[in-house]
DNA sequence: AGCAAAAAGTGCGTGCACGCAAGTTTGCGT
DNA sequence: ACGCAAACTTGCGTGCACGCACTTTTTGCT
């Protein structure tokens, strides 16, 4: 009813999505990402390459994918789950570190294959900013239409948060030496994430008291 | 003296991605961006094909880079020049919103031409991403040394909140018809910002305010 | 049930990004 | 002044992303 727009063709598009990630995934672990072709993947998969970038636009994004599959919708059920009570800052921290925890994977390998090669960083990254669009249809539900952008802007600065975090978890830390010169070796993720988020919660509490205060009732 | 690492390599480093920027620019002024192969700029601006992409990773990149080229840069120095009586908040959105605001410019068919095709908007909402690093520093500076992700995360999510204004002010609003059904048409651009960058400014303020508490005598 | 429109998969061709291994220029030490 | 080392440029080769046109499958309608 949600999704279900005409019913078999979404669940074979579903099903070939996840036969290329599960395919190229699996390749990168046997031999290796270098090793990889796109021809192999396709017909891993049972698709001709052509259709292979139908679906994934680069060789990373389609290995990174097995791993961050379906992170975002679930960070957005996560926040919608949360009551309305807790302050929207939590819900929304929680929800985060939450799908970012490692719930001692199967994925365990991979996620190692993938802090460790350049190119499935980067493209690791980048799954961050997947987040946003779904964050903020959450987010703009709880706050009803404070904005038009707030709802937005407020996902996107949390994705970029994210972002962050994952860059400090993922880097061997060589930047400039900065004034204190003591930085977290690597901490947890989640730890990393929390803090990374932190600065943001003004943000988070300030738009929701002024969705509280400023629409009672109205619209 | 700020940059001058060696000089005359710098130096010519320089002109030559100049040389690409405005060749690549010139050529999608002439024949339509789709009508410019990598070859003809490189060939424009005296280098090789393969140079040309020592410098710029996507042809759109270039072309958008000769319209965006120093905003980075000008965006830390104008945070980095306000006076410290200023709110950290109101230096950072007066700092972008004069970067953004249209100075009548040369460029400006530049951006007609930059927001009519797809492919160039979408390497121009990129280069808001180019900010963050600069405006990260300058946010540090400001804040001697809060935590040590904050600055980052702000400067992040400043950068996204442009990008949002950005994908606002570009896009043709086609998102699905939300609850009050009224969005702004177009607005100015400096306009847009400011309103995207107005959810971040709790953030912002609380940031400085911890730092003046937190280290009322240090750096 | 049969048909027409839409959507997904496929083959092909083109232009491009990028690694690699020279060749060339610049900077620096002695 | 001279030569060495590092940085930049370049040519070449490979794999890939993506537009276009065509075939096959799914869907909605009559």
């Amino acid at each position: 009813m949600t999704t279900r727009r005409t019913g078999l063709r979404e669940q074979k598009k579903r099903a070939t999505r996840e036969a290329l990630r599960e395919a190229a995934l699996r390749l990168a672990l046997e031999r290796g990402p270098d090793n990889v072709r796109v021809d192999d993947i396709a017909e891993a998969a049972g698709v001709s390459p052509r259709t292979y970038n139908n679906y994934f636009s680069s060789r990373e994004q389609a290995i990174v994918a097995a791993v961050t599959a379906e992170r975002e919708s679930r960070v957005a059920e996560a926040v919608a789950a949360q009551p309305d009570q807790v302050r929207l800052a939590d819900a929304v921290v929680d929800a985060i570190v939450e799908q970012y925890t490692d719930p001692g994977e199967p994925h365990r390998d991979a996620m190692l294959l993938i802090t460790t090669r350049p190119a499935l960083r980067e493209a690791f990254l980048d799954t961050a900013a997947a987040i946003e669009h779904p964050l903020a249809d959450a987010i703009s539900q709880r706050l009803g239409d404070s904005g038009p952008h707030t709802a937005r802007v407020l996902a996107a600065s949390v994705a970029a948060a994210v972002r962050v975090a994952l860059e400090q978890w993922v880097r061997p830390v060589s930047t400039s030496p900065a004034a204190s010169g003591l930085v977290v070796p690597s901490g947890s993720l989640p730890d990393l994430i929390r803090s990374t988020l932190a600065p943001l919660t003004p943000a988070l509490d300030a738009a929701e008291e002024r969705a509280r205060r400023g629409q009672p009732d109205s619209v």
